[in-house]
Order: C-alpha cells, then structure tokens, then sequence
RNA sequence: GGGACCGUGGGGUAGCUUGGCAUCCUCCCGGCCUUGGGAGCCGGAGACCCGCGUUCAAGUCGCGGCGGUCCCA
C-alpha cells in the first residue's frame, strides 16, 4: 500500500484496484466493473441474504428492469422523491415510445401493480418477498466505488400485511434480521430513526443503519421503512377479510446494497489493506508454501493442505505460483484481507506442522498437522469475533457526546446530542457544523438534557454526522 | 444548485507558466538466477481523453464534449 489510512480517500481508491475488487475505469460515471475477488465478496453477501430472509419466510423474485411511466407515477411523494433522478427509455429502435419506461430506482412501483393481482384474501398474508438486482439512480452528486454509484446492486424485500401492528412486526423481525447480518459482516451500526423530513419518498417512517468510516462520515448501510397504506391505496393492493369486506394492505421494505462491502472495507481495513470477516471472505485461508530445498514436497504438501481444508468446508487457496517470492505472497494475502495464512515448510513439515497467521492481529503460532483443521475453524471464529468487537470500540471512540456546538464543530467523528426534534434547530446544527442529523436511535435510553441549539428541555439524543 | 482544479504507456507520475526529441517508478513480455516478509541482472513492449480552433509547429494556448477530484449551499 502506498497511502496511509488517514488518507481514506486514496486508501480506498489503492485497495480497490490492488485487491481485485473492481475496476472503476469503466467509461460511464458512476458504474464500475465488478471483478472476480470483488464480486465474490458480494456473492456471498447476497448468498447471506438468501439464507437469512429465506428462513424467515421470505420467497426470492426476479421482477423486470423497465416500469411504464404511468405506473411509476402512481404514488405522489414517491415521484417527487426520485423523480429527478430515474433514467427514461425513450426510443425502441428508431421508434419513439408512446409509453416512456423508467430504469427501476427500487422496484416499489414494478412490483406493487403485481401485488395487487396476486394478494386476494387475509389467507394471502402476510406476504413476503425479496429480490436481488440492479437498480439505477441518475446521482447528481459525487460517484465513488461502492459507496454512490448510478447502478446498484441492490437487495430489497418487500412484504404486505392485514394490519399496520402486523406490519410493525415486520419491522421489528426486520432490525433483528440485521443484527444477524450484522454480526456476519462484523459491522458495528447505529439503528437511527430517520427525521420526518429525511424518510424514504412514500413511507411513514424510515429506519437506517449506520456505520461510520475512517474519515468519520456515517455511511447508510441498510433501511427499513414503514409503508402503511401509503402505496396500497394508489395501487389498490386490497385483500378480502374474514368478514367479507375488503381492506388495503400494509406494507413495509427493506434494502441492502453493495454499499455494505465498501463499509467493510472502510470499517476494517488498515495499512496493509483490507481484512475481511471470515463469514464472507472469498477465500478463507490461503496455503503459503516456503520452497526453499525441497520445492517440488512442499508444493504438493500445500495442494494437499488446500484439499484437506476444502473437504472440511473451510474456504481454501494453495498459493503455487512459482514466480513470487513468499514474501510478496504475504503482502498480496494480506491486502486481499484474507483472514488466516497456513505456512508449510521444509522445518514445518520435518515437525509435522504447521505455522497459522491471522490477518487482524498478526500473531503467529505452530500446530500439529493432526490437529491443525480444528485449530483453524476456532481461530476462523475467533477472529469473526475480534473483527467485530474491534470494529464497535473503534466506532465508539469516534462518537463525541456533547450539547456545545463549538466542540461538535470541532470534531471529526459523530456527535451524540441534545435536539429539540424540530426541522429549524437540525438545519442550524448543519449550518454550523456541516454535520446532519441522522435520526433518533433505536434502543438506546436517551438522558434530560438542553437541544443544543434552542435550550429547550428534551429527552432526545441525536446522532449528527457528515454523510456519504 | 454554485464554484475551483485535473485528465500523459495497464497503474502512479515529470514536463504545460515561456509551444519544438516526453521523465522516472511500477506492472507486463523474454532470458539467466532465485524462494522462511515485497530478490537481482540483462533485453523488450507500452502514453499526451475526444473534437474543433490558433500556429510553420500543440502534451503545452483557446472553445466545446466526455471523464475524474475537491470546496461551498
């Protein structure tokens, strides 16, 4: 690596192309190349998902690309929402359309018309699916890799329900969903209640996480929103109940995208590059062999190690290349965040072992051959764990608990803060800080305390950050 | 929404003010030699974002497009 972390910015763009993520040299703003290590971190993401929401009852989908205009123009707030930034299909072939089609933005408004055909009755309920595609935003601001591109990849579920408590039960299934996600993704996180006038465009309210990267700017990882009956109304998703009249549904969304694998990236990485939680690393342990002597034995010993591992479920690479020095073998494993190295050589294989590195931490240390699969599925965990654990402390140390706006300022990170909750006293904060307020947290206790703009007594303590 | 800066081999860069043979590192290819923390030597290939203009002559100056970065609202 060539830039320190500090200069996040770079560090990113550094680790990007030396790791094999993606290629960002693709000619379009805002869209990338996804390449093979990059894109099989995002593939076990989304495998991830499929578990997790497959289990708790969700039905994967695959809707089509391209919504009519007329149909994306049902729902008012959400037009106004992303009207300006959808990408139009005009023209098929040299034919102008009489209907223009719209790039999905999110797939609210493809898939409700569809709702509204499938839902018939209370038996029907609750429904639930999700799918995993590409959405397009035509961003105005800024485009970086991973964290605001004009092509997401994107992972959304959608579910309707007879009832808002229903749905508020969603929601709350929802946050624990992503504490497990979470946790697998070794992500610390936030859980803010966005403010009124920062919810999803058509929803009651919106539910984020997020995380806070290097440079200390939050980073919106995933959301949950609370539909009510704001779509089914104008979509006349309505299901017949038990008493034989009809009712609209309640709806509520939950979105992902491949945000979550820069946050990982920013959350963890350090000087040497990234370092990837076991539970999606591409490549969990890679087999180093150290020829010196006896080349041609311990090469086979380390394709015998890569087998033996693979046979275990452990995800395994015997590094063979016979071009690279071991040396430049560590540096490439550990940029690419590889959690665990095995080294196999002539002194390893004359005791009968093994030496094991972990990426997080470096220590070192020698285990029998006989015991060594165990050892390393127990290190594999451990290090899940450390990753996670280090990651919260060092998202803690970012967040400045503080009512004097001088201090908030000042400070590079969050702040944790006195708010009033109206709209005047968060856009004075932003004027003079330049950090907004993300929301009220969820599941944290809030203290009596003064807003840190008007005085007034409240009990509500923001989060305020800059924002990716 | 407003403003500034930038675009040179695959990646990172020097050169641009003052127009005239394009610099260095890395990657890549071939060979010899090597492998317990980024080896060495020899040889080779590879670039001025696109278009229009000014000029005897444009990487360098002007205009536009595309792409990138930063700052402010």
């Amino acid at each position: 690596m060539d830039f320190p972390k500090e200069r996040f910015s770079e560090w990113f763009d550094e680790v990007l192309e030396k790791a094999g993520i993606l290629d960002k040299r693709y000619p379009i703003k805002g869209m990338n190349v996804w390449l093979p290590y990059g894109w099989g971190i995002m593939r076990n993401i989304d495998n991830l998902f499929r578990e997790v929401f497959t289990r708790h009852g969700h039905k994967e989908v695959y809707f089509p690309l391209l919504i009519p205009e007329d149909q994306f123009r049902k729902e008012a707030e959400h037009i106004k929402g992303f009207g300006g930034e959808v990408y139009w299909v005009t023209h098929g072939g040299m034919e102008e359309l009489d209907v223009k089609l719209v790039l999905r933005p999110t797939s609210e408004t493809a898939m409700y018309p569809m709702f509204a055909l499938w839902i018939r009755s209370h038996a029907d309920l609750p429904f639930r699916i999700f799918q995993i595609v590409d959405v397009f935003r035509y961003e105005t601001k800024m485009t970086r890799p991973l964290l605001r591109v004009r092509q997401i990849h994107f992972f959304e579920a959608h579910t309707a329900h007879e009832d808002y408590e229903d749905a508020e039960r969603q929601i709350e299934e929802d946050i624990e969903i992503w504490k497990e996600i979470a946790r697998k993704l070794a992500l610390p996180y936030v859980l803010n209640r966005r403010p009124e006038w920062d919810k999803f465009a058509g929803a009651e309210y919106s539910i984020a996480a997020d995380t806070i990267m290097p440079n200390g700017r939050a980073l919106q990882v995933a959301t949950m929103h609370e539909y009510g009956k704001n779509f089914s109304v104008p979509y006349e998703i309505k299901y017949l109940k038990e008493d034989g009249t009809h009712e609209h549904v309640c709806q509520t969304t939950f979105g992902m995208s491949e945000r979550l694998v820069g946050a990982i990236i920013g959350v963890h990485g350090d000087e040497r590059g990234m370092k990837l939680p076991p539970e999606i690393a591409p490549i969990q342990v890679v087999v180093v062999p150290i020829p010196s002597k006896k080349k041609e034995e311990v090469m086979r010993e380390a394709k015998v190690i890569e087998e033996e591992l693979s046979a275990a479920g452990i995800r395994a690479h015997a590094d063979l290349r016979d071009k690279y020095t071991p040396g430049y073998k560590f540096y490439d494993w550990e940029l690419r965040g590889v959690p665990l190295r095995v080294e196999i050589g002539p002194r390893d294989m004359e005791k009968g072992g093994v030496v094991l590195v972990r990426r997080d931490t470096g220590e070192k240390e020698f285990v029998e051959r006989d015991v060594y699969i165990e050892r390393i599925r127990a290190l594999l965990s451990e290090i899940q764990e450390a990753m996670l654990r280090s990651a919260e402390e060092e998202m803690r140390s970012k967040i400045l608990v503080t009512d004097d706006i001088a201090a908030l300022r000042e400070h590079a990170g969050w702040g944790k803060v006195h708010w009033c909750g109206r709209q005047e006293c968060a856009e004075r904060i932003k004027e003079e800080t330049e950090k907004q307020v993300l929301g009220t947290p969820i599941g944290e206790m809030g203290t009596k305390g003064r807003c840190i703009i008007c005085g007034e007594e409240t009990e509500i303590q923001a989060y305020v950050a800059k924002t990716y």
